[in-house]
DNA sequence: CGCTTAATTGACTCGTCTCAACAAAAGTGG
DNA sequence: CCACTTTTGTTGAGACGAGTCAATTAAGCG
């Protein structure tokens, strides 16, 4: 196996090859607002995961036992909730530069799966470790309660638009979102190569496959987006955002 | 005003009056896992807010500067998501002994408004102070991360809920979920007082008011609780349990 | 070039929302 | 303390959105 005994090479020399602080989502991740000399010492207990996943393969699964978190650095990959087939529900997509595995710190074990949507790379980082440098790298600190703020913002968001919000603007509201977020990557904010089937769309929506794709049908019957396939193109960005906007039904301030 | 004045003196000489650690939360709050000693450093940063909050008045608004978290001493709060009456939506339900607040740290200011559903007193915790005290206490930082990692998995959880279970479901989940965390608090876990609304209950599962009611009689008439307005009794829990774990759908396992 | 999987589209059904009326508490003021 | 209004909760009838079932087309992929 040459392929084997040259990653093992890669890994055990290498282990923070690509240093964080000249990675180019440093902005986006752990690394905001560290220190020069701070971020080698993060690099330090970064360790890159030998082969990518490919298309499919777990980075993860649901109940394994929690150790480390992990960074995406290149490609894509879908949380999976639910343990037997049948009520398996993707609770996320997340992208370069994103940080998965925070879930699991309260509980010892991951509650989700992750799986990849493509082939994808990633940086592993022990939590233990993770937690030890935070504590010695204020600016650390600060960025990890950070993101995990923000992640709790954005499931809330989603509750919000799971709870209340009819398929359409859903769809809508994820459209939007993937285009900021491929946006703050460098990627063209209104061409988006969806790394996702319509089913893990219908399944993170809370919507069947049928709707998903009449709705995409619909959007673009309405000129809001071109789709062919998993390419989809946003023509109206305004349209589309003041879907999401949309005030429902007029209800009065009501007490406590 | 005699009360005032009280509460004022009480503020001034004894922000750390009832010490966390003589707390009867501390098991459920920021304490746990921390050193005797420790403790009282933690104490001396919180401070208790002078006049507890009454029905309907707010802790915090949505869109207010981020300065502390707060924990719910006694009483109950609801968080409320929206800024413009009618698309207001309640997010979460908070008991004694949790943190709120906390998915302000990323955006640096409340996305959600906190408002108290019955009277209801809280610990203030300056997070400029907090966020230091964990970088010198590690039991602190752990815990910290432990609650917010909560947070994240049980606005998961209720994603999963918002997305794809039916009504009686949603209803039976969050009355299993509520009895659980009032057994935690040394209540009875099958006799529950509610502070809610069937308004507010109905905005938190996404449902609309009526369909809350039916199914509150629905529940009842099927003998797995009894209802009195406000007072909910759980007669069959095990039943209530069976009908959240249901398997909708069984679906295949799908490729990626 | 078949075979399997992914995606689209149509017809019908069902759950939940909306509209509307009503009942029971809970305040409010004379 | 009682009539008053205002909330809060319950119940019924009809409408609509989204799910299910089923058939068809278009891609991947070996």
């Amino acid at each position: 196996m040459l392929t084997a005994t040259c990653e093992t090479k890669t890994r055990s020399e290498g282990t923070h090859q690509v240093s964080c602080g000249a990675c180019a989502l440093h902005r986006l991740c752990l690394p905001l607002g560290i220190d020069k000399e701070d971020i080698d010492r993060l690099a330090s207990i970064v360790s890159r995961r030998r082969p990518p996943l490919r298309r499919g393969e777990y980075l993860f699964h649901a109940g394994d036992a929690f150790r480390a978190v992990y960074v995406i650095r290149a490609g894509s990959v879908k949380m999976v909730n639910g343990s037997r087939a049948g009520d398996e529900r993707v609770t996320g997509f997340y992208l370069p530069g994103e940080l998965i595995g925070l879930d699991a710190i309260a509980a010892g074990n991951h509650p989700c799966a992750a799986r990849a949507l493509e082939t994808t790379a990633v940086c592993e980082i022990g939590y233990a470790e993770l937690e030890a440098l935070a504590r010695a790298i204020p600016g650390l600190q600060r960025q990890l309660l950070r993101l995990m703020s923000g992640e709790i913002r954005h499931e809330r968001d989603m509750m919000v638009l799971l709870g209340g919000m009819p398929a359409g603007e859903r769809l809508a509201a994820l459209l939007l979102n993937l285009s900021s977020r491929f946006e703050q990557r460098g990627f063209p904010a209104r061409e988006l190569r969806l790394s996702m089937s319509r089913h893990d769309i219908a399944s993170y929506l809370g919507l069947a496959v049928e709707t998903v794709s009449r709705l995409f049908s619909r959007l673009q019957s309405e000129g809001l987006i071109s789709v062919r396939r998993r390419q989809v193109i946003i023509d109206d960005g305004d349209a589309l955002a003041r879907l999401v906007a949309a005030p429902l039904s007029v209800l009065n301030e009501n007490s406590p």
